[in-house]
Order: C-alpha cells, then sequence, then structure tokens
DNA sequence: CTGTTAGCGCGTTCAG
DNA sequence: CTGAACGCGCTAACAG
C-alpha cells in the first residue's frame, strides 16, 4: 500500500512537502510542487495512513458512542442527533453496541481509548453496580487524561458530563393524569431492575400515586427486557396476578407495544376496558392501535447535547444538563370504565 | 498516559517482556513476572494504543460495518445477526452510519482502512453510479491489499464477496399473489431511484403484472426516501395521479407503515378499499393495523453470513451468496373490491 | 518556501 | 527466557 514516502519519491520532492500539502492548511507550498504532489496521491490512491497519524499526536477524525442497541428506536433516535452534531465538526461516529453486558461496554471504552478517540458518548441509563462504575470511572478519567472528553446520557454513578431527560418527573406527570382519569388499579411493565432508568420512572409513578392515596404493591410491578417481547411477556404475568388492572403504564415505547398486542390477543379493549401509556414517544407510537399515550422524552436533543459537550475543549468543570420530557396523551389512555 | 514503557519500568522489566505478556499466545514468559506485569497493566489501566499497534502490523480486535441509517428496522436486524458473528469471533464491532451519502461511504471505507479493521461489512444496497463504484472498487481493493476483507450485502457494481437477498424473486412473488387477487389497478411507492435494491424489486414486481397483461405506466410509480414520512408522501402523490388504485406495494416495510397511515387518514379501508404489502418483514409489521403483508428477507442471517465472509481467510476466489425470499400474507392484503 | 532530523508507542527481530 | 535495537508512517521542529 501507498505511503506517504512513495508519493514523495514519485513526486520528486520531500516526505515534508507531501505532507504540507496534504495537511496544508496554510499556502506554504508552491503551486506547481503542490500540484505534482496531487498528481502523485492521484495515481497511488494514497490515504494517510490514521494510525501513524494518530500516533504522532495529531486528532483522529473519529468519535465514539456507546449505546445499548441501535436497533432500539430510542437510541437510533439519539443517533440522529449525536450524528448531525459529529457532522457539522467533520467528524465520524463509530458506535459500538454493548447488549446492556456490562463487560464489553468496558471492552468498548478501552478499544476507543486505544483507538484515541478525542470524544466518547456513552447513551443509555447508568447501573446501579458499584463494582461496575468504579471500572467505568477509571476508564473515563484515564480517557480525561488522554486529553479526550466523555459524555453520558442518563444518570450514572459516574463522575463525568451528563445529560439527563427527566424522568421522574415525565413519569409523574403520566402517573398524575391516568389517577385524573379515575384509575386506581394499576400494573406496571416495568424493565431491568439494575438500570437507573427503570428506577426513576417507576419512582416518579410511584410517587404521583402515593399523592392519591394508592399504594402499588410489588407483585404489581413485573419486570422484564426494555423490548416489544419484553413487554409482552410481562404483561401476560401482570395479567394473571392482576387481572382486574384498568391501567398499565409500560417503561418504555417497546414495552407498551408489546403489552398492547398481548390485550388485543386476550380481547381486552384499549382503551374502553385497559389504559395503556408507554415512554419516550418513539415514531411507531402513532402507527399502532391505538395510538399511544406516552411521556416524550427529546432523544435527538438528547443526542446533539451530549455530542456537543463530548466535543467541547477539555476543562475541569463537571457539565450536567437536565431536560425536561413532555406528556402526549393520545387515543390508548381513556377514564377508567366504571367497574371491571 | 500509561505506555507500554511505563508498565515496563514499574514491573522492573524490558517493554518487551511487558508486550509478550500482553499479547503472549506463548507462554515464554515465567509465571512470576507476568504476574509482576499484569498487576502493573491494572494500576496504570493501561491499554496498548491500537495506532502503535496497527502501525507495526498487529490486528486490530475491531472489524467494521457500514450501514445506511441503523435507525432503519431492517439495518437494525442485519446488525444482530453481524454482532453475533462477530462476538462469536471475539471482534468487537464500530458501526458507521453513510446515511446514503456516497462520499461519506467512501470516507468511512478510508477510515475504517486507517484503523486497520482486518473485515468490513458494507451493508446497503449498492448505487447505480458508475464513478462512485469505481471509487469504491479502489478502496476495496487497497484493503484487500492490506490483508483485510470486505463482504457486502445486497447487489453491488463493486467486484466484492456479497450477500444477496432475492429482492426480485421475492417481489414477483407478491406480485403474481395480487394479481390473483383480482387486482388491475397498481400503483408503486418506491424508494431512491439509483438503488439497486429499488431497481430489482420493481423490475420483479412488474414482470409478475406483465405475465399477466397488466402495464405499470410510471406515472404510477412514485419515489420517496426508504423511511415511514417518505411512504406517506409518496402515497399522497400517488393518489393524486391515480386515486383509483386498489393494490399498492411498498417497496419497503417504513414506506409501506407511512401509506398505512395516509389512506387512514383519507379514511379510505384498508384491505377493504385497497390492499397494501411491504417489503421486509421488519418487527412492526405485526403491530400495525392491519397487520401488513411483506416479503420476508432474512435479515438476521444476512447480516451473520456476510460477516462470516468478511472474517474468514483472504483468498483470490470471489464468493457470493443468494438468500431466498418469502412471500409473507398477513391482513393488508384481500381480494380487489368490485369497483372503486 | 523546502529538506533534514527526530521521535510518537509498539512488535519483532536478534543476541545474550 | 529476557533485553536491546530497529523501524512501521507520519508530523513537527529545525535548518537552509
Amino acid at each position: 500500500m501507498a505511503t506517504l514516502a512513495d508519493v514523495a519519491r514519485r513526486a520528486g520532492v520531500s516526505p515534508a512537502t507531501v505532507s504540507r500539502v496534504i495537511n496544508g492548511g496554510r499556502r506554504v507550498v508552491t503551486d506547481a510542487l503542490r500540484a505534482r504532489v496531487l498528481e502523485a496521491v492521484r495515481e497511488l490512491r494514497f490515504v494517510p495512513n490514521a494510525h501513524a497519524r494518530a500516533l504522532v499526536g495529531a486528532t483522529t477524525p473519529a468519535v465514539g458512542v456507546i449505546v445499548h442497541d441501535v436497533s432500539d428506536p430510542y437510541f437510533a433516535e439519539i443517533m440522529r442527533g449525536i450524528q448531525r452534531v459529529a457532522s457539522e465538526a467533520g467528524r465520524l461516529v463509530t458506535i459500538c453496541n454493548s447488549y446492556r453486558e456490562p463487560e464489553r461496554e468496558l471492552a468498548y471504552v478501552a478499544l476507543l481509548r486505544a483507538q484515541r478517540v478525542g470524544a466518547l458518548v456513552l447513551a443509555g441509563g447508568g447501573l446501579d453496580d458499584r463494582e461496575f462504575a468504579q471500572e467505568m470511572a477509571g476508564q473515563v478519567a484515564a480517557l480525561a487524561a488522554e486529553g479526550g472528553r466523555a459524555a453520558f446520557i442518563g444518570r450514572h454513578h459516574v463522575p463525568g458530563d451528563a445529560v439527563i431527560p427527566d424522568n421522574s418527573g415525565g413519569a409523574r406527570a403520566l402517573g398524575r393524569a391516568l389517577v385524573a382519569m379515575g384509575h386506581r388499579e394499576f400494573g406496571v411493565v416495568s424493565g431491568p431492575e439494575r438500570l437507573t432508568t427503570t428506577r426513576d420512572r417507576l419512582e416518579g409513578f410511584r410517587s404521583a400515586l402515593a399523592e392519591a392515596g394508592i399504594g402499588l404493591p410489588s407483585e404489581r410491578v413485573v419486570p422484564g427486557g426494555f423490548t416489544r417481547d419484553g413487554g409482552a411477556e410481562a404483561t401476560r404475568r401482570l395479567l394473571e396476578r392482576a387481572p382486574r388492572v384498568t391501567a398499565i403504564f409500560a417503561l418504555n415505547d417497546p414495552m407498551a407495544v408489546g403489552a398492547l398486542a398481548v390485550l388485543r390477543a386476550r380481547g381486552l379493549r384499549v382503551p374502553g376496558e385497559v389504559s395503556v401509556a408507554g415512554f419516550d414517544d418513539i415514531p411507531i407510537t402513532r402507527d399502532v392501535e391505538p395510538a399511544l399515550s406516552t411521556v416524550r422524552v427529546p432523544m435527538t436533543d438528547l443526542g446533539a447535547r451530549a455530542m456537543a459537550l463530548a466535543l467541547a475543549p477539555a476543562g475541569p468543570d463537571l457539565r450536567v444538563e437536565h431536560v425536561p420530557t413532555e406528556l402526549v396523551l393520545r387515543r390508548s389512555t381513556a377514564p377508567a370504565p366504571r367497574r371491571r
């Protein structure tokens, strides 16, 4: 493969000159030479070796992103914002799927550090795990020591820049709305228990019910994976335990879609007999039947802000941005039926 | 940042020994020394610089994937297969979104080459563009010359290993089925015109209609972006031009979902007045109302096969695998109404 | 303006 | 089994 030295030889100039032409912010090379060099570059299909370049301290064009799963629409929307900001900064994004495995997540941070990405965004709620948080904090500190910068999306137990959606407040608003509609028998299709996202949403919802003196016994909170099928499975279990619920809160939209599918299969009318609400407001919420009530999280914005933080010049101060969420009522929620 | 030399100093050994411990396929280092070294590595949170490593010819643990857009469920499913095979091979996947911009796609190939990923999967149909194909062929050849390997998903005009779904055959099967249901007035919600995927699906559908002596005038083929909104927009234009169609074929599922939304908004019953079909069989097809008829493309399998090809030891032979597709009829298609 | 020189951090010879 | 020395491809300092 062609190297800078090859190009220099072919153009009859020194390596340094070729380097100047290629990186040439300044017009420090004669037009005649410059033309000869560019010609040689084209003929040889020369691409400067990014590794050699990074080795001498030049910055990498890449930034890194670690998400749980890009096939999850939540992260897909976040990616859109990330990509927009990165593009504007002339950076290329490399994405890594951790599939919620802490070990893989750490391995990816190491990989991206090894690749010397200057900026790193960690999307996806944090984990309530002391050991993991410590390990991650160490990695992030190492990255910072190398002149890089990491930004988290969601609440984490790791010190670092972060953009945090108001999960608790959104869930509380939803809870209040359902209570106002007369619901008293609630069920929650919950997410993985150790995620801060799960905890915050659950806590907000609980607090709204508590305001009205309504309890939410733990058998009414059924955990599952944050996916459509996870939601379906949890909904089945919930209906076995509490067949008389009139409102189901799924902790994210794909789970809510799974809940709708199960209710339809059982012949329970939504929202006639049971109301259903999700969280996030992913695009599909408008296309299911009935259209899904949910809490809008400005996902694209979240991604854009986090990328901007990660791309900002390093500094000692920790920047944390809190982002509001918004209740969106559609047709899947309605006043509670007289009785079930 | 900690370097290999730092680790060596701390452990009281030579850099070469540290290197051997880290890459140590062989047991060429005493257990005692090895332990000292690993201890130092941990304390310093040392991560070998991937750039320096790549520079001396070692392989990276990373493999690269370039897709149009991971937020498209089609690619998300493909990613699942890719990730599975990569994980089994102990490789980490870095994903790049080209957003269908040829220039960005080429830039990513260069970036990944520069990062010395040994294996590269290019997902997403090819482009009918001579210049682009040539440029890409050059990049892929350069990658091969460096000992790497690229595999394409979909039909491309670039010589290389590939996994190709039977787009044409699937569309033909769908066309025949609709004809058999008595449909005669067709409309197509089409994709970006220069993609081979668009062309192949369109061609297959056309050929099925032609068998029955039915023409498909070009004003009945309305192009749009391969997204839900692109489909909605194209459907609106189609309905203006040809208000009496009884069957709409959207060239992928998200577009079909957009079509359903528009038809619902206009009060046209599906499938009572208009039948709708998509392509790919992404998960959401089961959750829209009515459930969507489509052509199943084994996306996960596509990804897995392509990754396996890219990971296979280099060889001179070109391997191309053709993968069948399968017609899936659900509730969005039905016999043609008597008249409209 | 251009060429020469000296590393960046690592793996890999080659001696010991 | 271990250490010393070299060079991967490039950019940055310094001369000229």
